[in-house]
DNA sequence: CCTTTATTCAACAATGTGTTGATTATTTAT
DNA sequence: ATAAATAATCAACACATTGTTGAATAAAGG
């Protein structure tokens, strides 16, 4: 007798015509810049029927950002420990990371928007706190002990975190011109062996 | 007879005055919720006032982050190239790295509203962009040769300075707890000798 | 003191918002 | 195929914010 929630064809296309208006909004004016009836415009439907689905412009961003970190926590969750670590990882990448930019170039227009320039600095910190507990829920860095460390926790994760972020932000602006293999392999040098290591920078001593 | 652009008090007052109520408003209630009439009311100055000054909430916040980048500017221009590498940067932190934490202390408030987590993801690339320039501009990465690069150029520059900043947004939203040299001496361990080495983890091989 | 000019004030049209109730159209299930 | 359910449409509404105006007032600098 009850059905799920959008099933009814209707619901399910209304909601996919304000998204994709909704990503070329944002590539087009930015946020910032577009309304309720912008939207309604470009996805033509009425303005009313908007407000059936969502409060405002800010609840449907929340909605589809929610979906991604869905979708990106569900690649984590099947990736293990870094148990196995060996030089290799500095020629074969990690699959769970080529898997994730697979993700993300598949998804390009939707994460331009939500990453981009016109994007938004609240899901960045919530992509990075999700990415965060999830990583150490999996205990994927379950090899770092604590009387180990050379500087505090909380500080070496946001690092290399933020660096993954930075990395993945400059791959989507130019186009992902990169495989997700080559982007892999390049996150995996820079964390493993140093950035600065990477570069060619050697230290003496 | 002409006189300096904004020495009369009256403009200053006004700027000021618009400048803090912005500050703590985003704090508040965040930059997309407030309105032009939110900062005059907060001020205490007419709403016409406003746009005397700025065309509007955006411009207001562009001026801001201009005078931002400005400074930061001027502390890595003072600073040489990396030519002097040795393992001392384990121990001593880079005196530039050591100002430019000092900046973000002392103007807490301020890049809290424009770093934290209601603040402008235009601002953080164009942040970026900036110190990318201003490095590379100064040699500071001179020793770096392409003939010995591991990755590409672009990524190596994305990944550090996105790991450098955001170390630096959880400091500020920590509330700034570690002194200015704590954390230029966490960022150099991070980056030279690796965030998986400084982590602890050692790779076989 | 006097000139300059920044600020105030009230009013304006324009645009967007979020909600309403009645109507129409579509979907689902029988 | 048809009926019941419900999603979408439409017009209208009060409300808030915007950006601009011209005239009056206040404060600054020389």
């Amino acid at each position: 007798m009850t059905q799920d929630l959008a099933t009814d064809r209707r619901i399910l296309r209304t909601r996919l015509a304000i998204q994709t208006a909704f990503v070329s909004l944002v590539k087009e004016k930015g946020f910032d810049a577009l309304s309720v009836t912008d939207i309604t415009t470009r996805a033509n439907i009425n303005r009313g029927t908007f407000y059936l689905h969502y409060t405002d412009k800010y609840d449907l961003l929340e909605q589809i950002e929610a979906g991604i970190i869905q979708n990106l926590q569900g690649i984590i969750q099947q990736a293990g420990a870094l148990d196995a670590l060996d030089s290799n990882i500095l020629v074969e990448p990690l699959p769970v990371m080529v898997e994730f930019f697979e993700y993300l170039r598949d998804n390009a227009p939707l994460m331009h928007a939500v990453l981009g320039l016109r994007g938004d600095i609240a899901f960045q910190t919530r992509l990075k706190r999700a990415i965060e507990a999830n990583i150490v829920n999996i205990g994927f860095f379950a090899p770092m002990k604590d009387e180990n460390l050379l500087v505090p926790r909380e500080y070496f994760l946001s690092y290399i975190i933020s660096a993954h972020l930075g990395v993945i932000q400059l791959w989507l602006q130019s186009g992902c011109r990169e495989s997700p293999q080559e982007m892999a392999l390049i996150l995996s040098r820079l964390s493993f062996k140093g950035p600065l290591y990477a570069s060619g920078i050697s230290l003496e001593n």
